[in-house]
DNA sequence: TGGTACATGTAACATGTTACATGATTAG
DNA sequence: CTAATCATGTAACATGTTACATGTACCA
């Protein structure tokens, strides 16, 4: 058994194919709805990702379709790669937020700049924070259809983003008046 | 004036060398010390980023001391693309938190598994918690002692390390038990 | 005098970003 | 018929990680 060692990117392809066979673009979009919030891609790197999954023999590529859709199936190698994954992986976050810099290095930023850019994070992170919250009340509310229930894993990771959110619209409005002006 | 684009990770670099000169190493620590809780980067970077920043003479290099110390003296070029960077930088954080992705890919995991990641690295968030509510208290500390004063820029990158950790331990608790476990 | 912390740097590779090239299908 | 969307892929480059090679100065 020669060992691929999955990143977090390739794996969460393989977490996805679990569902049914995929092409690039459908992981694309699936991937960002579902875990681009907390962890990005891009298109070039899933299409990268799927080509040497595939050569590894983790995924297999289908016929290709109309407009050359190419479904991935996972394979059982894929299926334990994935496995092993899950069962590795423990690394921390990472968090890279250049607006903390911008604040760190406050004195060297003028006062207008630095007040117009804190308003203007705090409404983005006010705006993903309705989001997020609209989206949870979306799920909640299919726990009330008898047929449906929601996933409880998905709501998880969606309450992590509302906690996460109002923690740095909290942190904006207990900033000191040197930083946030007025 | 070709301009020469800057990172954050540079950036920040110059924005250290405005205390006055200072080496590759001395940068390392002083960076991960000061940013490295929202902003990592590693030794090899720092010293890449210092050779391109000096050879389109954001920096100068200084006499080689004892132990081959170089000291980096931030030039004019260097303070006039700090500022602009300043100026321009509005980017979003970018968090990347592979716990997300195994709670999101919960149904693969073994109920065992889940709930010791989750403990584990509850466990880890609490101590970082910890960590940064000494630092704060000691920083407070020293509004009392005449001389000196806190900075209060740094004051606010810390309080966001207390209220993300204190967002994410709240998380943590209100996880529903199929995926804490118990 | 020997280990630890200091200090610089490179090499190799993995990952991430941006832009482009090409074309098919569908909806209006 | 034509614009938007779907769909695949590559190229070029920037950034990030890990490991190694080399040597110095300090201090116990």
């Amino acid at each position: 058994m020669t060992e691929f060692k999955l990143n977090a990117t390739a794996a969460s392809l393989l977490g996805f194919l679990h569902d049914g066979p995929m092409t690039g673009w459908d992981l694309v979009t699936i991937a960002q709805e579902r875990i681009g919030d907390f962890w990005s891609l891009s298109q070039s790197q899933v299409y990268r990702e799927l080509s040497s999954m595939s050569v590894a023999g983790l995924i297999k590529a289908g016929e290709r379709g109309p407009r050359d859709r190419r479904p991935f199936t996972i394979t059982d190698v894929g299926r334990a790669a994935f496995a092993e994954w899950l069962n590795r992986e423990t690394g921390e976050e990472t968090i890279r937020f250049p607006l903390l810099l911008i604040v760190l290095f406050g004195q060297h930023v003028p006062k207008q700049r630095l007040a117009e850019v804190i308003i203007e994070h705090r409404e983005r992170h006010a705006r993903q924070l309705a989001d997020y919250e609209k989206s949870l009340e979306d799920m909640v509310a299919l726990e009330h259809i008898p047929t449906s229930q929601p996933d409880p894993y998905a709501m998880a990771t969606l309450r992590f983003g509302v906690k996460y959110e109002q923690a740095v619209l909290d942190w904006f409005d207990e900033l000191p008046e040197v930083i946030r002006g007025r």
